[in-house]
RNA sequence: GCUGGUGUGGCGCAAUCCGGUAGCGCAACCGACUUGUAAUCGGUAGGUUCCCAGUUCGAAUCUGGGCACCAGCUCCA
């Protein structure tokens, strides 16, 4: 099955290399993961032979099929057949398609309650899911397996070179958890053994590089589960290293005419009856308590009360465009099975801004908002962009008209940004479409984070005003939008993609001194007392340990620089400057390497 | 929330199947060594085996409940 329905032609493949180049592009990868997918369920198959089998389409890396054996997987289970799997491979059975009739699929898939349905719900007239007309195509390898399929396939089992399972885990039938619960198997599968292996080892590298093991271990945050599932404590390291990253985004907030607001975590529900939120989505929101007579609920979003806020007095068109920003922290009853590390949490800070402005200066700001966004982001290392442009779902608020103006304002904001972009038709918000602006990591790895919507909901519901220069009063656009997203989040994100090794502006030590023994204590304290007096964060390495093993020590924190001490540099006043992962220069003078960090770090330098 | 799995000194693990004094490495601490670039040597201390019940002469181990985490599903304003 490809999503685009592109139909390939490999009856006539090419061969040797240029089989292995085309195999390497998206949709060959597609049709070799497809392929390896029907592999897996005839080993499933024919190893139990009783086995329900749902259907398995080719995925991100790889590609999966949901089964019913009556029981989970185990890893021995997927040992077994990954074997049977290579026996096929071996056996290098051809795929062969062909099409029958509704009623001769019906009956050839009798016993497959699955497939069955799939095959009922066919609509005769349409011409998809392999349906052409009234038939339906079918793909066998040999004569050992069959399968409802609209392809296309590799030309024989043969051709699967790389493939490997990787993890079996439940899965609703048709996503839908009010049905049966099937078993998944994931697998990879890659045009060469080479490929594999280098994506392997990406998840690997990924494994090490997990924040959930990297905060702990250099003791960045917590999650106590004193205080609960999804709530994080950050200690002091990340405590610092989330400050830098705040007071840098609070100064580029002011260079760009932000007004700092500061609101409270609860509030009445009379204000989410307003705002909607109660309405839609509630069972999102942290439980109500009850006080004086008053129901409040802690703020899953900080937007009703800066509504409040341009609201508590008549505005006039001269104030606007009006950019009001908070850090506020949002509380969201996520339920329990989806939290994951900083990235899905209950209790996390967005920096949130919400523009009032006049309708003839939406396009306008939206324009330099998308490349005040970007500078910001570009600040962090982050140098690659996509986005999506979220339209109309089906839940939603507000007259399709004004949707259809802001949909085609933020099109042309993302145009004029030059930032590649699809339509993601449906999965706006419920009062907004909105430009999700996605990055990718150091292991080319896709997130989502920023996020801009212009509402119109807000300010009628809100009854918000300007007066005009014609004096009369006008209704103002507004747009929420939020850079990192959640401060928890993004920080898990920078984590990840530097593997822990932060640029010298944002690492919580820049420098560690190392002295080569206790004569030269007095000389390291000296180092660090000048290079502390300029605002630069380091520490001295004085303990009762060999050189060798603080050095391995500095190298494995994962700190900036490392500054070697001995009788030389204690004379000359000078130092053995060895920067992570670069190579050692001796005689450094002291003042040379201030000057250098001091430039490093007010230029935000990051890793290239 | 659902399915499956995991929970043992700060960290990584062993003992769990088949109930019988919880053990190892790293880190920490103390001492010796005074070092020129990724682990010096010797010693010491540290555990309510996630929590609460139950079974048992006896529970890390078995049973039930809870909490937290992991892989997914679903969800993600």
């Amino acid at each position: 099955m490809l999503p685009d329905g592109t139909q390939v032609d490999l009856a006539r493949p090419p061969e040797g290399d240029a089989l292995v180049l085309l195999q390497k592009d998206d949709l060959g990868r597609q049709i070799l993961r497809h392929s390896t997918a029907h592999v897996l369920a005839q080993a499933v198959l024919s190893l139990w032979p009783d086995a329900k089998y749902a259907g398995g389409p080719p995925i991100e890396d790889g590609f999966y099929y949901d089964f019913d054996i009556g029981r989970p997987f185990t890893p021995e289970d997927l040992e077994k057949i990954e074997a049977r799997m290579a026996e096929i491979v071996k056996e290098d059975q051809p795929f062969t398609r062909e099409e029958v009739s509704l009623s001769e699929a019906a009956e050839l898939f009798a016993d497959q309650p699955y497939k069955s349905e799939w095959i009922s719900e066919m609509d005769p007239e349409a011409s998809e899911q392999g349906v052409i007309g009234d038939r339906v195509s079918l793909y066998r390898n040999g004569d050992k397996f069959v399968d409802l399929c609209r392809g296309p396939h590799v030309p024989s089992t043969g051709r699967i070179r790389s493939f490997k399972l990787t993890r079996s885990s439940a899965a609703y039938w048709r996503g839908d958890e009010h049905r049966p619960m099937l078993q998944r198997i994931y697998g990879t599968a890659w045009e060469s053994p080479k490929a594999l292996e280098q994506y392997l080892w990406r998840l690997e590298e990924a494994q090490k590089r997990d924040h959930r093991k990297l905060g702990p271990e250099m003791d960045l945050f917590s999650f106590p589960p004193e205080i609960g599932g999804g709530l994080a404590v950050f200690h002091p390291k990340g405590g610092l290293i989330r400050k830098i990253m705040e007071d840098y985004s609070r100064a580029e907030h002011e260079a760009a005419g932000y007004e700092f607001v500061v609101t409270p975590h609860l509030a009445k529900d009379t204000l989410f009856a307003k705002s909607g939120h109660l309405d839609w989505y509630r069972e999102g929101m942290y439980p109500p308590m009850e006080m004086e007579g008053a129901t409040y609920y802690p703020k899953p979003m900080n937007c009703p009360m800066h509504m409040l806020i341009y609201g508590s007095r008549t505005r006039s068109y001269r104030e606007l465009p009006l950019r009001l920003f908070e850090f506020g922290t949002v509380y969201r009853f996520e339920r329990s099975g989806v939290l994951h590390g900083l990235t899905r949490v209950r209790g996390f800070t967005q920096d949130d801004a919400h523009i009032f402005c006049m309708p003839e200066q939406l396009e306008a700001e939206l324009a330099s908002l998308l490349q005040f966004v970007l500078k910001v982001l570009r600040a962090f290392g982050i140098t690659e962009f996509e986005a999506e442009l979220a339209t109309r779902p089906d839940k939603y608020v507000g007259k399709p008209e004004e949707w259809d103006q802001a949909t085609e304002a933020l099109r042309k904001a993302l145009v004029s940004a030059g930032i590649p972009f699809e339509m993601a038709e449906g999965e706006g918000a419920f009062y907004a479409p909105k430009i999700d602006v996605h990055i990718k990591d150091a292991l080319n790895r896709r997130w989502q984070l920023s996020t801009l919507q212009v509402d119109f909901q807000f300010p009628q519901r809100f009854d918000l005003e300007f007066v005009g220069e014609d004096g009369g009063r006008h209704r103002p656009f507004m747009i929420h939008r939020a850079l990192f997203g959640s401060i928890e989040r993004f920080f898990a994100i920078l984590l990840e993609h530097y593997g822990g090794a932060f640029p010298t502006w944002l690492a919580a030590d820049q420098v560690t001194v190392v002295p080569i023994s206790d004569r030269h204590y007095d000389y390291a304290g000296q180092v660090a007392e000048h290079l502390r007096s300029t605002g630069i964060r380091v520490t001295v390495d004085a303990s009762d340990q060999s050189l060798g093993n603080r050095v391995r020590k500095a190298q494995v924190s994962k700190v900036p620089y490392m500054l070697v001490v001995g009788d030389k540099e204690a004379e000359a006043r000078t130092l053995s400057v060895k920067p992570r992962g670069g190579t050692e220069k001796r005689g450094v003078p002291l003042d040379d390497f201030t000057a250098q960090i001091l430039e490093e770090v007010a230029e935000r330098r990051v890793p290239v």
